[in-house]
DNA sequence: TTCACGATACCACTTTAGGGGTATGCGCTC
DNA sequence: GAGCGCATACCCCTAAAGTGGTATCGTGAA
């Protein structure tokens, strides 16, 4: 029987995946948090073989959690499980040392082999995102073809945001006590890190990249 | 009993809240489709009393299945699940005869709660949602108050998407087989629909709505 | 210690967006 | 059938974005 944990604001979800699994299944959801910070304590009070967690939760994230377990040195196989096919994700939660992904629209037999997998750390990728897996990996020995999101200084965020809310270089250069100059040069540099064409198409790249 | 059919492309939800619920809940999901275009045909095979259907489907939205029923004379009452809070969709559903909208991250007695009244063709309106729904009712009074973003024709629908690849006024004109004046004309139309002062935000804002 | 990079700043220039009008034809509704 | 919204199209003009440079300073890595 595999004791897992899972980790979802979604109430609904979260009981229905506990009831989902009946006790010849080899599954047992031992306890379920809507709050990721719980996560350290109920570790420390139950014996748990493996942890599901949901990605994009109000007050911790999957990631902030992941990270939370690992400066705890709390080392249980995470499987993270989400509705976001974005590599931006995928790869933040495997970078931060998640063993598996899978979507939420996946069957009952895909998640139980993930967890399956998951609980003897072996890894387990949704097929769906497997190739992004692949291309990820291709391009982390191609550099140039990395993502371009990280080339992205913390003050070309700054500019990117501003830019989303509609102000022009002049409200930016003002707001952040900078010379306009130094705006516009920000945004010629930030339009040549994203290969974008124009302000509209710097904002889409952003939002889904999720920079802003 | 209480006889639903669950609407959702999230396999593992519609199979977690199909198993969430014992013989003596009072409610059996009698069938799961992830594909909404099949609820006519479902209708005339099995015997339902409630519809539970997901918003954000990849074939044919929410929305969509309930014009669907409405154009077939399928008159069974359906409670929205889903996780946008968004008065947006929440407005279009009601507005398109749904009888309830509950969110996903409610809890099992709330869920018995909701269908048990849309089975009964009362309305049930998830607690986080009530106010809004007010404000919605409020609104209505004072037009002027009303969501910007159904004030948008389709053809400036097809506008902001180019916008949003990046695409000039120019490049727009010539994809839509249309002067680039009549381009600059609609973006001007759309930017003091949305009240949005440049592209910038009319991306930003078109996003978050849901537009693009 | 040199070298790369980020943040800052400036100049000159072209292109595009944005704002002011006005207008016409089409389909729908009251 | 008058009015309304929508898509279409054109005019003029200003403000802003976008493109080409160059340059200084500080910090942290090789």
């Amino acid at each position: 029987m595999i004791r897992a944990l899972l980790v979802d604001d979604h109430q609904l979800f979260g009981e229905g995946v506990r009831s989902m699994f009946k006790p010849n299944d080899g599954i047992e959801i031992v306890k379920i948090t809507t709050n990721g910070n719980n996560v350290p304590s109920i570790l420390s009070e139950l014996e748990v073989d493996m942890i599901l967690m949901d990605i994009s939760m109000p007050l911790i994230d999957g990631v902030g959690v992941l990270e939370l377990m690992k400066s705890k040195g709390l080392d249980v196989p995470v499987l993270m499980l989400t509705m976001h096919q974005d590599m931006k994700y995928i790869r933040k939660t495997l970078e931060t040392g998640a063993q598996g992904y899978i979507l939420k629209d996946a069957s009952k037999a895909e998640l139980t082999e993930a967890i399956v997998k998951v609980s003897r750390r072996e890894n387990y990728f949704h097929p769906k995102i497997n190739n992004q897996i692949f291309d990820y990996f291709r391009g982390n020995k191609n550099p140039s073809e990395g993502d371009l999101v990280d080339q992205i200084s913390d003050r070309e965020k700054e500019i990117i945001a501003c830019i989303g809310k509609g102000m022009n270089s002049k409200a930016i250069a003002e707001a952040l006590f900078i010379s306009e100059h130094t705006v516009k040069t920000h945004r010629r540099n930030i339009m040549h890190k994203l290969a974008v064409k124009n302000t509209a198409e710097l904002v889409t790249y952003s939002m889904e990249k999720g920079i802003i």
